[in-house]
DNA sequence: TCAAAAGTGTTATCGCTACACCCATGA
DNA sequence: TCATGGGTGTAGCGATAACACTTTTGA
């Protein structure tokens, strides 16, 4: 039998193989401890971010849980692709939110209701929760975000109008906004949100938006070949009105 | 009955308690999750780091455990309390650490062996912990170290001459001292290593020893007033040749 | 009165900012 | 050919670094 292992998503359409699992969950994964993903995507000037509808408007991050005998980024690794069928994506820890009400019975309870199975309000799943807080920076047009049982669907948000977001996850996704503005002052992490090739201009544009704020175009393009880790190939983007840019991509650093 | 906290630390010496405690520890705490504390110290021109011996040559940090309904924070500022006596300390989370090895089952089992306690090796606190780091600016000559049932001593360890560490510790002491730095770049945190009343040449010291490199003296007394945190006070250093410096105090900030 | 440390001012340099100029392209 | 966006160069400005000068103190 195999067990699909995110949370509220990606299970079995069969309650029985659900009822099982939540039932063996706690021979399965660590208790009390989570993973949350604040997964930025972006596109035409906005930063988005992936969420779930667990039960009626309520939305919340895509997280999971961790194997007994799997390391945390591992799990990490795991849940995002669970969700999004992305494999090599930039991920990264940022913070663990610890505040004892982290738990969330009354979702719980509704879910249950909804596909039919008993509810108990001492389940593991219905316990406190420590959460290890990871960000992804993915390229919105390739993922393939994955509905499971549990959620009703998956979506994009613009940043700058999220829903009503479960518990802390509201905090979380600042959180995580600040880490990432704070990872962009020392790396240009911020392709990742783009196509494997991608023109200065764009890149300038999602700098612009992340960070919040106008940067001069000039220092931009000298200060991204800077960091000498972006080839500039023969092509240039084609059916533009205009010059036509050229396009990068990113050069792996040769101490890596 | 009173439950000292802290693990390998700060218990009571009666092996009765220590026992039930052990065997209780599921119930009080959250399993598989723990709190690593890097206590920073500061000594002529020296960075140092609390440690405390488990069992004979094998040190590690002082840590402990979450209890079932305490904030993760609240965690953090409690089993640094019962470890040096300290109330208010510059405390702050810097990262969570995951690997499955993240366990201490021989050690444990000399310990127990030592104490004179029954051995069993799938008891709670031999299992695998995610722990989560965080790393505390003290004032050495203010704490007061205490040694608990199970460590044989605590002591202050040059951070340059650290001895062999338990498990992950050694990256753990690594990843505080990195973030320690890279908040100086921001925020003049490095006063919490200093007595309530410092000098600027003394402050100037600190920075010297943390970031591993000389400043300019003239630059360095200008960039800290600029923060505005710091009030000149009108007494000066007394019992020092040459020129008294003067002595400064931290001024917290009118929106905090 | 001299050496050493503290406190502060001055100058040079580097990097960032703003802006200007030219190029390529589609309408 | 004109408007628009792309690519790059340059002058001005501000922050930083290096250094110099004065003051204070104990020996």
């Amino acid at each position: 039998m195999v067990f699909f292992k995110s949370y509220i998503c990606a299970m079995s359409k069969n309650p029985k193989e659900v009822l099982e699992l939540l039932q063996r969950g706690e021979e399965l994964f660590l208790p009390h401890i989570s993973i949350d993903n604040v997964i930025f995507g972006y596109e035409n000037d906005s930063l988005y971010v992936l969420l779930l509808e667990i039960v009626e408007d309520k939305w919340m991050l895509p997280g999971g849980f961790i194997e007994r005998q799997e390391p945390l980024d591992q799990a990490a690794v795991r849940i995002l692709n669970e969700r999004t069928g992305l494999n090599k994506v930039y991920l990264k820890q940022f913070y663990t939110f610890g505040d004892p009400n982290r738990s969330f019975p009354t979702e719980m309870e509704q879910l249950f209701l909804k596909i039919g199975i008993p509810w108990d309000k001492d389940l593991w799943i219905s316990q406190r929760f420590i959460s290890v807080g990871y960000y992804a920076l993915v390229h919105m047009a390739m993922t393939r975000p994955t509905a499971g049982f549990f959620s009703l669907r998956h979506q994009w948000f613009r940043l700058d109008a999220l829903p009503e977001l479960l518990l802390d996850h509201k905090e979380i996704v600042e959180a995580a906004l600040q880490k990432f503005r704070a990872d962009l002052q020392v790396d240009p992490v911020a392709f990742h949100l783009l196509p494997q090739k991608f023109t200065m201009p764009e890149l300038h544009r999602v700098y612009e938006t992340v960070l919040g704020r106008q940067m001069d175009r000039s220092r931009f393009q000298k200060k991204m070949l800077g960091y000498a880790v972006f080839e500039r190939l023969e092509e240039r983007r084609e059916g533009v009105p205009h010059k036509r840019p050229y396009l990068y991509s990113y050069k792996l650093p040769a101490n890596k």
